[in-house]
DNA sequence: GAAGGCTATATGCATGTGCATTAGATGTCC
DNA sequence: GGACATCTAATGCACATGCATATAGCCTTC
């Protein structure tokens, strides 16, 4: 039982903090730099790997959103200009997603922002351990 | 520099560990219990004490919900029967929230289903530390 | 090579959220 | 005691999300 309690114990901690941390992300990269989390965290995936275009697919594949949510944040990127979308030749059905010019400026600034705010807010790991 | 990946890389556990377990349970207590997690939260944050009624404010305060998705929550369970609000003589801005007897049934069945599906997703904490 | 099944992305829809504001109650200062 | 700041909760609004479905391309089987 205490392991039950252990566990839940732990999951409200996995909430407050997420809530928090998010939270805090949301509002300084909104402020900042016009960009929502998700579509920051987008960002942030494409830019991460060496090659500078990626599918769909394989975006959606290490990210926590669902593909139509996935699906709009990269259609409200290119709308600002960040990414760019265009059809795969090999397979038509697929879309390559790049970051732009722009895209690559405006992560670079957000990129201070958002570890500054994880520097303030993301317990560390041994206050979460110890609650 | 390695201190700055490292809070990354916590930062993306988070927010997998979280996404994932919240996606499931909210999955789980609806389809099970007719209950969003936000409600289910808040049921329980609303019987753990042992004071059968809080305010909203009292409630709102150990909670990851802003105050009027709070409200709105409780206007929810309200609706469903599982809740009743009531006017706080004493300070009448004030309401009182109190689980009614459909709702502490309900909470009790939505517990079981909340415990299984947080023993099956949500990760060990040396899972968490160890990445 | 037509049919049917599968895969990759986009979109309609209902809903929950936060922010800003509102409505109502309390308290304070003169 | 009247004006004003403060506090509590509810609500209008814009928007991001997930689910189910639509659309379009691919692939296998006959």
């Amino acid at each position: 039982m205490t392991s039950q309690a252990a566990l839940i114990d732990r999951w409200r901690t996995l909430l407050t903090s997420y809530n928090e941390v998010a939270g805090q992300l949301e509002r300084a990269l909104q402020d900042g730099h016009g960009l929502s989390l998700s579509e920051f965290e987008t960002l942030d995936r494409l830019i991460d790997a060496d090659c500078e275009k990626r599918r769909m697919q394989d975006l959606a594949a290490d990210m926590y959103l669902s593909q139509s949510a996935l699906s709009r944040a990269v259609a409200r990127l290119e709308k600002s200009g960040l990414v760019h979308r265009a059809l795969c030749e090999a397979d038509r059905r697929g879309v390559f997603v790049r970051a732009t010019e722009a895209g690559i400026r405006r992560h670079a600034e957000a990129r201070q922002t958002h570890r500054a705010v994880l520097a303030q807010y993301l317990p560390a790991t041994d206050q979460v351990r110890k609650r």
